[in-house]
RNA sequence: GGAGAGAUGGCCGAGUCGGCUGAAGGCGCUCGCCUGCUAAGCGAGUGUGCGGGGAAACCUGCACCGAGGGUUCGAAUCCCUCUCUCUCCGCCA
C-alpha cells in the first residue's frame, strides 16, 4: 500500500506507475472521497473538542451539587451529530482503504518500462548449457522411467498438479531442502524458521496477495484461513505491528515451506512435469532493513540465491522484470531463471525483490532509530532460495546420462549419503 | 469440547461508586550533575497515529488502555460479540 498522503501529493507520478504496469485506479473517486474524509474529518474533531469542554464542565457542576440539565441536552444532540458523522467517515474511508489496497506499488527508476516478461532484459548468464550426444529427455520421463517421480498416482491421490515423489526423488528433495537451509544459515548469516503453513486474510492483505489475487490462493471451507502461497507471507508477518530497534536491523530469515498456489488461468500451460503445481516446495529468504540500504540487500538477496545454482553447477541467467512484468507490491525484482534441456530455454526458479516500504506499511512495521524521536518503516525484500522442486527438475534435466541415470551434483552427494547417481 | 482467570506504555504493575488519567509507582533507557575508574547518588526527560501553529526548540486539537459494537453528557473503568493468553478436566499427533 502506498501512503495516503503520498497519492495525494504526487497523484500524477503514481497515476503514470499504475499505468506502466498496465493496471488501472478510479482516481475520481479517490479524489472525491480523500476530500470528503477531510471535511468529515474535520467537523468530527470539532464537535468532540466541544463535547469534551462540556463533560469537564458538566463533571465540576455535578461535583458542586448543581444541575447540568441544559449541557447535557446539548450535548445529546451534539453526540447524535457526531455518531452520524462517524458513519459518513467509515464510508468514505471504506472507499479510500478499497482504493488504496488495490494500487501496486510504484516501481523503482531503474526498472524498465516494458508490457510483458518479453521486455524483461538479461543482465548476466552464468554456465554454459550441457551439450547431449543424446536426445534429451524430460525431466518428467526420467523421473518416471526412474521410478522417482509418478504424476498419474499423484492425480489419482489428490489431481493434477500434484507432485509424487518415490525412493531417489523423494530423497533429493529433502536433500535439496536441507542443502539450501544449511548454506544461507552457516553462510549467508540467516535464521532459520519454521512457520505457520495456514494464514489468516490479515497476513494475506499485509504482504500483498489480498484483497486482489483471492482466486489465486486456496481458502479453507468455513474458515478464513488460506494455505501460503509462498513462505513470504508467514515470514514477513512476523514482526506485524511491531517496532524495532536500530540495532535489530537487518533481520534475514529463511523457511522452507510447502506453497500452494490455485494457478486459475493457466490452463494447459506447463501441464507435464514439476514446473507449475499446486502444491510445491520453497526455501525461502526474507530480509527486513533499513531503507537506505535495500537496494544493496537486494543485490545480496540475488547472490545468495545464486550461490545455490553456481554450488549445483547449473547453468542459468538473471533478468529483471520490467514494469509490466513486475509483481504487484514490488518495487525492483530480479528472477533467476535456469536452463531446462528438455524445453530448450531458461525457467524461472527464483524471484528476488524489493518491495520498499510496501508491506511494511499494511503491515506495520517499523524501526526506531537510537536517539531520535518517532518511527519509520522497514523495507521488506524476499526471494526464493530457491524452489525446490524446479531445482529437483533442472538437476534431472542437466545431469542426465544416456543410459538414463542421473548424476548427482557433487555438492550434494554429501546430502544424498555419498550417492554419486541415481539409475534405474 | 467443558469449567474458570486474564489482556493497561519498552518491561513490571496501579487504576477506587464511570468524570482534568496518556494513564500512579517501579524497572529500563536518554541527557545533565556529582564521585579521580566501576558501583551508588541527585536532577530532568522518555508512547504512537492524524491535523493546526512555529525557522526551530516547542506549543496545540483529535484518537488510541487486545479487536469490534453498545449504554452514557462523559468509559481503561458498565454491557455484548470476537480474538488471544493462562489454570483445571476431557480428547489427542
Amino acid at each position: 500500500m502506498l501512503e495516503i498522503k503520498f497519492v495525494r501529493q504526487n497523484l500524477p507520478t503514481v497515476q503514470k506507475a499504475v499505468e506502466n504496469r498496465g493496471g488501472t485506479a478510479d482516481w475520481e473517486a479517490f479524489n472525491r472521497a480523500d476530500a470528503q474524509r477531510s471535511a468529515v474529518l474535520n467537523e468530527i474533531e470539532q464537535l468532540r473538542h466541544q463535547r469534551n469542554v462540556a463533560s469537564e464542565q458538566i463533571a465540576r457542576l455535578k461535583k458542586n451539587g448543581q444541575a447540568a440539565d441544559a449541557q447535557m441536552a446539548d450535548m445529546r444532540s451534539v453526540g447524535d451529530r457526531i455518531k452520524q458523522l462517524e458513519t459518513e467517515l467509515t464510508a468514505q474511508e471504506q472507499i479510500l482503504g478499497d482504493i488504496l489496497l488495490g494500487i501496486p506499488n510504484i516501481p523503482d527508476p531503474s526498472v524498465p518500462v516494458g508490457r510483458d516478461e518479453k521486455d524483461n532484459p538479461v543482465i548476466k548468464t552464468v554456465g554454459r548449457p550441457p551439450e547431449f550426444d543424446f536426445q534429451a529427455k524430460g525431466h518428467w520421463d526420467i523421473g518416471e522411467q526412474m521410478g522417482i517421480l509418478d504424476f498419474a498416482r499423484a492425480a489419482r491421490i489428490a489431481g493434477a498438479r500434484f507432485p509424487l515423489y518415490l525412493g531417489a526423488g523423494a530423497h533429493l528433495e529433502r536433500a535439496l531442502i536441507n542443502f539450501m537451509l544449511d548454506i544461507h544459515t552457516n553462510e549467508h548469516g540467516y535464521t532459520e524458521v519454521l512457520p505457520p503453513f495456514i494464514v489468516n486474510r490479515q497476513s494475506m492483505t499485509h504482504t500483498g496477495q489480498l484483497p486482489k489475487f483471492e482466486q489465486d490462493l486456496f481458502k479453507l471451507e468455513n474458515w478464513d484461513y488460506f494455505l501460503i502461497p509462498t513462505a513470504e507471507v508467514p515470514v514477513t508477518n512476523i514482526h506485524q505491528g511491531e517496532i524495532l530497534t536500530e540495532e535489530q536491523l537487518p533481520v534475514y530469515y529463511t523457511a522452507y515451506t510447502p506453497c500452494f498456489r490455485s494457478e486459475a488461468g493457466s490452463y494447459g500451460k506447463d501441464t507435464r512435469g514439476l514446473i507449475r503445481q499446486h502444491q510445491f516446495n520453497k526455501v525461502e529468504l526474507v530480509k527486513f532493513v533499513e531503507p537506505e540500504h535495500s537496494y544493496e540487500e537486494l543485490e545480496r538477496l540475488l547472490q545468495n540465491a545464486e550461490t545455490i545454482l553456481q554450488r549445483l553447477g547449473l547453468p542459468y541467467r538473471v533478468v529483471t522484470l520490467c514494469t509490466g512484468d513486475l509483481g504487484f507490491s514490488a518495487a525492483k525484482t530480479y528472477d533467476i531463471e535456469v536452463w531446462m534441456p528438455a524445453q530448450n530455454m531458461y525457467r524461472e526458479i527464483s524471484s528476488c525483490s524489493n518491495f520498499e516500504a510496501f508491506q511494511a506499511r499494511r503491515a506495520n512495521i517499523r524501526f526506531k532509530r537510537k536517539g531520535q524521536k518517532g518511527t519509520q518503516l522497514v523495507h521488506t525484500l524476499n526471494g526464493s532460495g530457491l524452489a525446490v522442486g524446479r531445482t529437483v527438475a533442472a538437476v534431472l534435466e542437466n545431469y542426465q546420462q544416456a543410459d538414463g541415470s542421473v548424476v548427482i551434483p557433487e555438492a550434494l552427494r554429501p546430502y544424498m549419503g555419498g550417492k554419486e547417481k541415481i539409475a534405474p
